[in-house]
DNA sequence: ATTAGCACTCAACGGGGTCGAGTGCCACCG
DNA sequence: CGGTGGCACTCGACCCCGTTGAGTGCTAAT
């Protein structure tokens, strides 16, 4: 029926009307700012319906409508389509990211970057250590007993960590182990590696330094693995005091859950791309108790069908998802282009 | 005289009055809370004068008196002083620093316990690559023409960079400038080490190799003089969102300087300790625009005439100063300790 | 199905009155 | 001369209340 989709038409309208002025819309306005080609009385009609149904709500009973967490995921799944950026906002990405020297150069600028397009919150998740290949390992003496373990990995990340070693460990042990390992895992990702690595590893090594090889290799497994080793990084949180904030219940909240990281990253990894390669979470969708104003736009970097890890920008359910899904997804473009090469 | 004392007295009752009660503090309060021995009339006159030396003001006509920033110096500097922790908390913060397993981790808990006993935002400064003695350089080939120089300094800070060797580079040469670098600058500080450095190293390397060498060297080098490579992390970020903040205008320009780290670091370094090893900064002596009505206590860890970094608390102008400075430099000293033992 | 008309609701705004905390000043006192 | 009680004064905070206007839902007409 042609109401139906007039219908739709409202909502859309409503929902791009209630997040450029941050006030609730009425059916006047409606018309007049839109070519909807009938008049207020009707659209309250159409309203009441898309009230009904639960798309949207009123603050208070003489007051416009306001979209509700339903009715942004319905405007955000069919009546939205992420807009290009502007060929000069794409240049100036580029030329940014461009200038990276290293890694952390690299992380570091994209989430500004992101930040600034968006004008919210930016988190970019460092290339996890278990999706990555493994450019190169090495051991390295720094006092009498300790190790130093350096894990290198394709996309450029360096981590450390130290072991213990026995007492008067012969330096030829040590070479060898590096060897070996290197020519074990280097290529590779946690993944490929194989089953059970100590064993394999450890085979090659008289029985007296076996039981050292496997700790060392076990150290390597577990850094591969652990979750703490996810990092993240953040950026433009003095986005969250823009003016128009219901400040203490809203800001707080969300500034304390960024400081849990490991929240961020639940809610990042739980987070499922829809085809265009964006996902969404919108207010209560994030079970997390501070986020139920807040919605988060997310894509993955890395190759093709090998995600190495995400970024996403963090800001209040009354967002421009149109706009700031084109800017997540153009800056994991470029980040998994220059990772790439 | 005995009235001079008593305005003394006066403004501190002011000041401590107004921390806890986030009200301006009129006279008769005064009198009830605290035992001036004089009525209400005589703290006006009292008041009237410190008002007039410009310790405290009226924020309108008929309203209590607030402290202000010339005030909290005076507080500072002469009227309070620092409350010890209980022996309880200091269990508490011994017990929470023991348990790091590495740099990253001491540092990591020691800004979220320094965060939690403030109550505010805890930063801590990274070891200082240009203070610390160093412990170890490795010189790792990571792929046909690069090599992965990393820093080892006695705090236990790594730091890795990149650089391009010329292809082709004899192993023995790197093995070489390993054992030269290492004889060279381990267990030293930038400050302590030869001049120039690139030439002192250098000379031991047949003339074909000297240029390489030379790089190698100015990398160290830059690596360790570098503020950029003056890291620091944060926490507490979101005891900025207190109740009864001006949020658009203090909270906002907060988050932009603390995200601005730059701007951090300058202002750490410009503190100066007074000789309890505490250094603060309030309001308007921080020059930096946003920090106006921010006040910063600070100070230095590592050893004794040797600080490494600082660690610092940020928070409003009404902030506990005896508690926050107590705090912050418990925590600098149980750092001090761990790193130096 | 759409629309004009209309009664209704309610937040926002502003005027006006009251209250009370707090001050400054002055005359008085030990 | 420092301290004090008394007193007039100021001014923000608060409440009451009437007005306004945006926006709605309903109904009858097209």
């Amino acid at each position: 029926m042609v109401s139906e989709d007039r219908r739709i038409e409202v909502l859309r309208a409503i929902v791009e009307d209630y997040v450029q002025t941050r006030e609730p819309v009425g059916s006047r306005v409606l018309v007049e700012r839109h070519r909807l080609g009938v008049s207020p009385a009707t659209i309250r009609n159409d309203m009441a319906a898309l009230e009904e149904s639960g798309y949207i709500t009123q603050p208070h009973t003489s007051a416009g409508r306001v979209p509700t967490d339903k009715g942004y995921r319905l405007f955000v799944d069919r009546l939205s389509q992420i807009k290009p950026l502007s060929p000069a906002e794409q240049r100036a990405i580029r030329a940014f990211l461009d200038d990276a020297v290293d890694l952390d150069d690299v992380v570091d600028r994209a989430v500004r970057l992101l930040a600034q397009l968006t004008q919210q919150v930016a988190v970019v998740q460092y290339p996890s250590l278990r999706r990555t290949a493994l450019r190169h390992l090495e051991l390295v003496p720094i006092e009498r007993d300790r190790l130093l373990l350096v894990i290198i990995t394709e996309a450029g990340r360096v981590e450390q960590r130290v072991l213990e070693a026995p007492d008067g460990l012969p330096e030829h042990i040590i070479g060898e182990l590096r060897a070996r390992l290197n020519a074990t895992v280097a290529g590779r990702r946690l993944a490929d590696l194989p089953e059970p690595l100590d064993d394999t590893v450890a085979q090659a090594f008289p029985v007296s330094e076996q039981e050292f090889v496997r700790r060392v290799v076990r150290l390597l497994e577990e850094t591969l693995t652990e979750t703490t080793e996810e990092r993240i990084v953040m950026a433009g949180t003095a986005h969250l005091a823009r003016s128009g904030m219901d400040f203490v219940h809203t800001i707080r909240p969300v500034l304390e859950a960024l400081e849990e990281q490991v929240v961020l990253l639940k809610l990042l990894s739980e987070m499922a791309e829809d085809s265009a390669g964006v996902a969404v979470r919108i207010g209560h969708e994030n079970r997390y108790e501070g986020l139920t104003e807040t919605s988060i736009v997310a894509a993955s970097y890395g190759a093709e069908g090998q995600p190495l890890a995400r970024i996403g920008a963090l800001g209040p359910t009354r967002m421009d998802y149109p706009g700031t899904m084109s800017s997540v997804r153009a800056v994991a473009r470029y980040l998994s282009r220059i990772l790439a090469g």
